[in-house]
DNA sequence: GTCTATAATGAGATAGAC
DNA sequence: GTCTATCTCATTATAGAC
């Protein structure tokens, strides 16, 4: 390689880059279909076509801005997963624990990740709320439906009489609530008068995991 | 008024209603920022023109759509939360009858309510994930807010030791888990491998109401 | 690799004939 | 009240000079 072409591949290193993170923060906070490829290139400062050059369509930008961290992200929730179940005897880890392993790495990046980070992390909740007829989200569910699959066999073993339905309903109770709340929408902002930020994921995410656990704990006692 | 003037006031009518029938399902379905004025005039089968002509602007449109049925919506929620009162010494209800009275509205009126409310409650759930500070969601405030008041406060009189941040919290997360499974997105299909359907709230919705009885006494208990 | 210019499409909104 | 035609603007994507 001559010193001339190694430095225009520098350059469109960078350039790469910066459309990256430009692309991520625009998804995170206005969703795949609020933005538009032009919003990406101006806060990014580059030209629009250098877009399409780089990394072809909108959905496939989406895809790598995803990937970027996703692959650590999901490989750092199982590591969790394995954690708790390595240190549980049979396997019959407290729930709680699981619940908490769940939500940890999203907890941890929000509070100590850095922007990028918690821009990811806000991009997921957006994906993770919409259809999943759409396309834009493959590369999402490649990702995470292994690591998705392992927390619920994880659960099974903690409530072996659990009903299956019973079972599932409460994991997709636990994850609502993750996704609304790292949304953050703002809904709870107006209504509690200031006394609970929907962005103040410091408070809220322990007292998700309380109240998430104790829905467990409700649904496995059965019908009452 | 004329004979003539009456039919053109008749048919004037009916193309009203084509149009926020139309409007509503592909609100519904695509949510405010996915739907053209032009995919809903389509869909109602009258010229692009009369959205415009009959409901002003697409926000006004999409506010008219919202408070057909959110009016009746609303007092209904009230209603069933005063009746919960009603029934109680010094009002303080059995939290898990307060938040069955906050889903049961939604619940009903997904099961028995016919195609059209079936949309409305779609519609809410779209725009409950929306950002608060987003324009076109004023009429849905303005509506809600109240109701959404009353049920902290009868929550607040059942749980008299629980923190105002607790509180707000478990409310939040009680929205959250409303919101999430009637928006119906579909995360749990695949997962779950058909075994539960997102779209199956005859199940979901008492499970979501005993999930989030369980997380509010977990969440009263205390720290642990 | 970069950038300007532009093609092709679809959007919200309206003018003006009927 | 209705409908055709159009204005104006923003979008994705690409062609072609450098």
């Amino acid at each position: 390689m001559t010193h001339a072409s190694a430095k225009r591949a520098i350059r469109a290193h960078l350039t790469r880059d910066r459309i990256l993170d430009a692309a991520e923060e625009q998804f995170a906070s206005r969703g795949f279909h609020g933005v538009s490829i032009r919003d990406i290139t101006e806060s990014a400062g580059v030209p629009l076509a250098l877009a399409n050059y780089h990394f072809g369509t909108k959905q496939q930008l989406f895809g790598q801005v995803i990937e970027r961290r996703g692959k650590e992200h999901a490989a750092q929730m199982q590591k969790y997963l394995d954690e708790v179940l390595a240190a549980a005897p049979q396997d019959k880890a407290d729930p709680e624990r699981i619940v908490w392993a769940f939500c940890a790495s999203v907890y941890e990046r929000l509070i100590h990740g850095g922007r990028g980070w918690q821009r990811y992390i806000r991009l997921l909740a957006w994906s993770a709320e919409a259809s999943q007829h759409e396309d834009f989200l493959e590369p999402l569910n490649r990702l995470f439906d292994p690591v998705l699959a392992s927390y619920v066999r994880a659960l099974r073993k903690s409530y072996p009489q659990m009903s299956t339905v019973d079972l599932y309903s409460a994991f997709y109770l636990l994850q609502a609530s993750l996704v609304y709340t790292v949304a953050a929408t703002g809904g709870i902002d107006r209504l509690s008068r200031g006394a609970l930020r929907s962005t103040d994921f410091k408070r809220l995410l322990p007292r998700l995991v309380r109240f998430c656990a104790g829905g467990f704990e409700r649904l496995a006692r059965g019908e009452d």
